[in-house]
DNA sequence: TTTTTTCTACGAAATTTTTCGTAGATGTAA
DNA sequence: TTACATCTACGAAAAATTTCGTAGAAAAAA
């Protein structure tokens, strides 16, 4: 069951609706405004053509419909990493790690994580 | 000096000119060829559009031009690294380090290479 | 020299993604 | 009830990206 991979758009939406849970096209809409500017049929057709892709469920309410992500943020991301590391790192995972970490500054806490993570993959793997 | 994100077509063939050096477009187009079928007029148009926004240099041999990327790959990965991370992790670097680590079969000569970094950075800001 | 191949330039078609206007239905307020 | 606000559906414009055809110049082959 590959999910179709989102547009940026329809990304930002998907974010919207992990974080919100379950909700109409108008406070998606609401939600989008606060970061720019949007027309309102614009979110709905983004929405409905999300509806058709199978990226989210929705149900009706009356007159509205609820909305809610039919793919995991988990699932959606692991499929966006893959095409993202294919597409600008050649298919390296591993160049990519080391770029992010030496690009960004980690909080001693992180790399405890990420230390914990390795330690956790060594241990499955002798 | 921000370098403009490149297409994924554009990416592609920057790709080639970073692993190929210096370059026509038909050496390009050919390359191209062996992974998926583009006309070679179609790799000249995007090599002329990459030529008018900075991504590659080119020289005139005679009648043709030779082209090189302007960018480095390590700048540019940089760039698309920092974009991906904002819209498909919200901009949390670590939490798609996580996922990446999760997800990828990672040797251990990579974890060992991950750890020495690790221990690096951990070195420069006690 | 004549023909054929190979190059660039250029414009525009085709495709994908984003945006929005309009219409019609339904609910809400006056 | 009438006027106004809000919702979906729909089509299509606008914008971004990809693709390719044609023309004309230059080189190579015949």
């Amino acid at each position: 069951m590959q999910t179709s991979k989102p547009t940026e758009s329809e990304l930002e939406i998907l974010h919207l609706l992990w974080e919100m849970g379950p909700s109409t096209v108008r406070s998606v809409n609401d939600s989008l405004n606060t970061r720019r500017e949007v027309g309102y049929t614009t979110t709905l057709k983004l929405m409905q053509i999300m509806h058709e892709k199978g990226l989210v469920n929705r149900i009706e309410d009356g007159r509205t419909h609820i909305y809610t992500a039919s793919v995991t943020q988990d699932a959606t991301q692991s499929v966006l990493l893959q095409q993202f590391v294919d597409a600008a790192f050649r298919g390296s995972a591993m160049k990519m790690v080391m770029q992010a970490l030496g690009n960004h500054e980690a909080s001693a806490e992180e790399l405890d994580e990420i230390k914990a993570l390795i330690a956790q993959i060594e241990e499955n793997k002798p």
